[in-house]
DNA sequence: TTCTTCATGTAATTAGTTACATGATTGA
DNA sequence: TCAATCATGTAACTAATTACATGAAGAA
């Protein structure tokens, strides 16, 4: 029973969660506040919610404790599951998805002055700055041997590494951009584009896929 | 009047579209599915609802014309989309948000065969393969000075930099995860994790922001 | 004892997606 | 003149977000 109702990537991100162990739902949503988030992020009620739709499905049992005299439900995953989890892993994924607003900005900077775009390309860089941080501090944590679960260590390397790729890339091109936009006039549609900066982007664009 | 009903961040980039020409509807989808959406992507029946919610508002103008017996609709903005643009221009925007279900399943790939794991690497890097083509594509035509709205070409080149960029990371990351995990066991949990590997992540992760 | 932060949810709303439908145009 | 593709939408549905609410535990 309960087969095909498909599930969205969503749930087998929870669903993943519960494989590794049994969580509680607020564990859950720290999860995804400090390290699930960064390739997966949802508002935390959905994290309350997604778990339910789990055990109406037979996929995971929930247990209710109480705490003083509050309840509070934990969540782990069945054996049935286990098996969504499994044939989901065997099927292909979705690419990734990247969304940015002040990407979207810098799209649009004729419309404002270059003083506005500088402050979005400054808040960019910080925004990766930060996000590095935490990063930088997991990755320090697993090469001592202090990170959770270190028997998934192997996995978390490898989304380690390309988030710390990625934060790195969006610091290093804010800071890039900001130099460009320092050099621009007053009035966008006045500034001359250095055939050299396009003949990088080509260049930078043109490995060949072996 | 129409002041302040909160526009979402998919309202100002049409409204930003709309600001560098009027455009119809389909006209309007086929630039999200070519270029913003690289950076915005939204599903195009939203992109032919959203206008309605502009001119709404006083911030566009619909035309409606004839193609044969049907109806079509061209939108513009108006002096007041104009202002509330510029108004967002010179907010903060949020940063970079990242959504990769083949993350995901790496993140998880204990449960999977390395087989799978592998597979999932391998559609990422064709993937990025595949997007860097169309954005060299771009990029090639602004540097001979084709592509359109040359008079946009500053501020694309800064986001096609950011993409090219990107794409690239993808397929590096990919095609250096796709060898680690060659070497993985049948059994995940078995895995010896290279102290070098981490070390190197470390050092990747460790710039200074200055 | 009171304040703050941690912990645990629910309800209301909305942004966005998938699916459907059909006229116009073009090339075989 | 038929099929395929371009062009133009609407309707139904759902995933996800924001806002609200409150008990427990620890600090001051």
């Amino acid at each position: 029973m309960s087969s095909d109702p498909a599930l969205t990537t969503t749930s087998y991100a929870i669903l993943g969660l519960l494989s590794v162990r049994a969580w509680s739902t607020y564990e859950l949503a720290q999860q995804m506040d400090r390290s699930l988030g960064r390739i997966w992020p949802r508002a935390r009620s959905k994290i309350y919610e997604e778990p339910k739709k789990l055990v109406r499905l037979g996929l995971a049992r929930a247990e209710r404790q109480l705490v003083g005299r509050r309840p509070r439900t934990v969540y782990a995953i069945t054996e049935e599951g286990r098996e969504r989890l499994v044939a989901w892993l065997h099927e292909p994924g979705e690419g990734p998805v990247l969304e940015c607003e002040q990407l979207l900005q810098v799209f649009f900077a004729e419309s404002a002055s270059p003083a506005a775009t500088l402050a979005t390309l400054r808040a960019a860089r910080a925004w990766a700055v930060e996000r590095n941080q935490g990063n930088l501090a997991a990755a320090r944590d697993y090469q001592s041997g202090a990170g959770p679960f270190p028997e998934r260590a192997a996995q978390l390397l490898l989304v380690g590494r390309f988030l710390t790729d990625y934060y790195r890339l969006v610091a290093e091109w804010a800071g890039w951009a900001a130099d460009v936009v320092a050099q621009w006039p007053e009035e966008l549609r006045d500034a001359t584009v250095d055939a050299e900066q396009f003949a990088e982007t080509v260049r930078r664009a043109d490995w060949n896929p072996d």
